[in-house]
RNA sequence: GGGCGGAUACCCAAGCGGCCAACGGGGUCAGACUGUAAAUCUGAUGGCAUAGCCUUCGCAGGUUCGAAUCCUGCUCCGCCCA
């Protein structure tokens, strides 16, 4: 890959967020601050997952390069459905569906950029594609944007040559004008914002080439305004192979709803080594040396973890802010530090029991002979069956507020902190809290 | 429409009348070692009131003392012919 001169394009080329650029003379285009770029998001879903959390940082970098950022949500889109990469025809969301997930997807944005209001030059603008879609009749749609399109040319590409190949699958109608429906937005955002490039994963470079001929037929190929751009990032991987933002128990959300911050914390400080550096270039704003001198630390002193501690804090500020970041650091420091759990005082463990999965019970259990823990850990998050409860306590798995325990280990008044809680573990890291009430 | 093959636990995949809750691999979980890493080794992996019992081998019936295994019908999948 050639040398990239321009800051921005030299930005994600360290940083291994290029997979591939279009548009002619781009370098020359970057070099007049103040360009317009945008990428688009489907509410498809009521939040996003940290599978989209690429593209969002590379309109962070863009913004930072003196650019201006656009935030496209998908509110049209979203309800058409883009067969890129789906190897099966999707259920339609209802409108009432997609409203909801964009106004839950658009809070998720907030915190990420600088906004127009407090930057006119870059600030980031959001807009809503169902405001101009929803506009435009068929007829109008069919006469003025989709005569640009050529059939011949939208079945080569991959999203839909996938589907045509499959008879069992298919393709509709509707997914497959879903290009038309994203090279229009360019197009819109071309006239209206300026917007001269667009962002995305790797798999959206078919929809964004669509937007850029679709441009060049609308303005002429030697019309200034014609220029137009794509920059897509890699497909990210784990070192294992498996798929990156994935753990057994689904998907890792961006929004605290969905995967608790605790949760999503947990989910950076447990890269592996490989990994923890390869994310902290792709996924956090620090600068190269920072990085560098972070990874040789970690060369140094491998047991304190500092790329990982430092990856998880990045990122976890970035998607919840400095307040959810320092409750999850206190609760970690709490759970996986070395100090005693007994000696935690009321509001931290009030802090910890809302971040790790939790029960109620009822206290009048646990007087008398108390609580056999074979039965109890059914009723945690640890343990599905009572076979399995067995099992654990058999390997030494389960401990009570930190401290392993005996497999006949009955629980009583004298294992609750404060007068209220019981913090559960299996094995090294899964945690759950119970909480004791009358 | 005709012929042939197939459907087994989270996934792949053995088993083809009793010794089958079902070989093996992957995954997952736990333990050891470590650093909440990777690799490696060990164990576990349907449920329960656990020397036992219950529910499972596509679905519904049947044969048999006894069926994942045999028979009948149904559903779905693959391949070949039309």
């Amino acid at each position: 890959m050639a040398e990239h001169k321009d800051p921005f394009l030299a930005e994600l080329e360290w940083r291994g967020l290029i997979h591939q650029t279009a548009g002619e003379a781009l370098e020359k285009h970057l070099s007049t601050p103040g360009r317009v770029g945008y990428c688009g998001f489907d509410p498809t879903s009521s939040s996003l997952t940290v599978g989209n959390l690429m593209p969002m940082t590379i309109l962070r970098h863009w913004q930072r390069a003196g650019h201006r950022p656009i935030v496209l949500i998908g509110g049209a889109t979203g309800l058409i459905g883009d067969p890129s990469g789906k190897d099966a025809e999707r259920q339609l969301l209802s409108e009432e569906e997609v409203r909801h997930n964009a106004d839950c997807q658009a809070q998720i944005f907030k915190r990420l950029y600088a906004w127009e209001d407090e930057d006119p030059k870059t600030g980031a603008i959001m807009v809503n594609n169902l405001d101009w879609w929803g506009k435009l009749g068929f007829i109008q749609v069919m006469r003025e944007i989709g005569k640009h399109f050529s059939v011949n040319a939208m079945m080569q590409r991959d999203s839909v040559k996938n589907r045509l190949a499959d008879r069992e699958q298919g393709i509709s109608y509707t997914e497959f004008s879903y290009m038309l429906l994203q090279a229009y937005d360019f197009l819109h955002l071309r006239r209206e914002y300026d917007c001269t490039l667009q962002t995305a994963g790797s798999d959206q470079y078919g929809n964004i080439v669509s937007g850029m001929d679709l441009i060049r037929r609308e303005y002429g190929a030697d019309d200034e305004r014609a220029k137009c751009y794509a920059v897509t990032g890699p497909l990210l991987t784990k070192s294992d192979g498996k798929k990156f933002g994935k753990t057994e128990s689904g998907a890792i959300w961006l929004s605290a709803d969905r995967t608790s911050p605790y949760a999503f914390y947990q989910y950076w400080i447990n890269a592996s080594d490989e990994d923890a550096a390869r994310y902290l270039r792709v996924f956090s704003m620090l600068s190269r040396e920072e990085i560098e001198a972070l990874e040789k630390e970690h060369l140094e002193t491998p047991h304190l973890r500092v790329t990982q501690n430092r990856l998880a804090e990045e990122i976890t500020r970035a998607v919840h802010g400095d307040d959810e970041l320092s409750k999850v650091v206190t609760a970690t420091q709490v759970l996986f530090g070395k100090g005693d759990i007994r000696s935690l005082d009321a509001a931290l463990l009030e802090d910890v029991f809302a971040d790790v999965p939790h029960s109620k019970h009822a206290r009048g259990a646990l007087g008398g002979e108390g609580l056999a823990l074979a039965d109890f850990l059914t009723e945690t998050s640890l343990a599905k069956s009572k076979r399995e409860a067995r099992e654990f306590l058999g390997n030494k798995a389960i401990a009570i507020n930190g401290e392993k325990v005996a497999a006949d280990y009955r629980l009583q008044s004298r294992d609750l902190l404060h007068g209220t809680t019981i913090l559960l573990k299996r094995g090294k890291k899964l945690w759950h809290a119970s909480l004791w009430v009358d």
